[in-house]
DNA sequence: ATTTTTTGATTGATCGTTCAATCAATTTAT
DNA sequence: ATAAATTGATTGAACGATCAATCAAAAAAT
């Protein structure tokens, strides 16, 4: 069996016309018909594969919280120092893929659905706690092993700058910044934290 | 004439009703019967005192943008100093009525919304406007006369603050941080620059 | 022949909206 | 003072549309 099988197949499809009408229609737009309409498939194809409009929800958000994971995963790859570690998780997390109209559509809505949901909050907590463990990790390579208060400092920088890349992302997704500003704001940022310790 | 009017009575009590319902039962659970009865009233009012179910949303959310406009607008006036200005918006947009489970509830659904909607889009940018130029301006009076590149500086801080501020939010109200953490940390974030601007 | 995939019709519930009708309060006219 | 007229408040029912979910049956694949 060399090919992939229809249901892996179908859906993908559900989970990408999924994602095109929250972007087009808004959570409430988001219904059945319209989804299984723009997967070119029959509406009583999505109880088959997953059985509920809820589970196929969840597996959106999981399948753009993969697309992070994944995209985080393969930039760290090819970075060979701590400092460019540290750039990866920047770029993975605010790079143009994340900007999309269709992404920033469906993180916005699955944000309002977190405090509401088990399994969305369950999903949206592991998303975060990854991005801090990692950026966390790069930190504790990067900084210097005689610095005093190390830990409180990586965790000081750690939260700093996984909050300030939740804030630049709201911010472009929104329409106040364009993307490619937002990567360079989060490197001066941590430029400045090194500066800073540099300096003491 | 004819009957006294308690139209700003009734439209207050949906109003409220309507940010309860949305808290409750999140965007897609808050239908009109749902809100009305939560008011003690009927459904078919809320097109007597809203015409329709779009202008009670905006109302709502006009409603949550005017508590935030007003304790800014009550905090800047007792504060007798640049210093104190800025200490005063991040009190404003970081304080606990910020915070409040209802609030939070009602500003991530607007947010997937500002996206589908003309009317919240525009208040939605009046509002980040707004706090901007608070910033700006208690910057530009903070700010020595003589310093380089100062409206640039300005500009710069403001921006960072004001993206520092929505993602503390944003930690706080998915549960990452706590409340009161938040305005320790915007507050260190502002002196750090100031630090930084006068080690030149 | 059996299983998997797909359709399309159907169900019952719920949605936002509309509207006629009634009730309550207030003013105006007598 | 009393009655008539006016206006706002409120309900409850009905509207057509749409929803998620269900299911029997056909089609395709194995």
């Amino acid at each position: 069996m060399g090919r992939r099988s229809i249901k892996t197949q179908r859906r993908d499809d559900l989970i990408r016309a999924c994602i095109q009408t929250l972007h087009d229609d808004g959570w409430e737009g988001a219904s059945l018909a319209r989804i299984a309409k723009r997967a070119g498939l029959s509406a009583g194809l999505v109880a088959h594969y997953f059985g509920d409009k809820a589970e196929l929800m969840e597996a959106t958000m999981r399948h753009i919280c993969f697309a992070l994971w994944r995209r985080q995963a393969d930039l760290l790859a090819t970075a060979d120092s701590p400092a460019r570690r540290l750039h990866a998780l920047i770029a993975a997390n605010l790079g143009s893929d994340q900007f999309s109209a269709e992404t920033t559509a469906v993180w916005l809505s699955f944000w309002a659905r977190v405090t509401h949901s088990k399994r969305l909050g369950r999903i949206h907590r592991i998303t975060t706690a990854r991005l801090a463990s990692n950026v966390r990790h790069a930190l504790g390579a990067l900084l210097p092993r005689e610095l005093p208060d190390r830990e409180a400092e990586i965790r000081r920088i750690g939260l700093g700058l996984a909050v300030l890349i939740d804030g630049l992302w709201l911010r472009a997704a929104l329409g106040g910044i364009s993307p490619t500003e937002t990567q360079a704001l989060a490197l001066s940022y941590v430029d400045a934290e090194f500066a800073r310790l540099a300096n003491r």
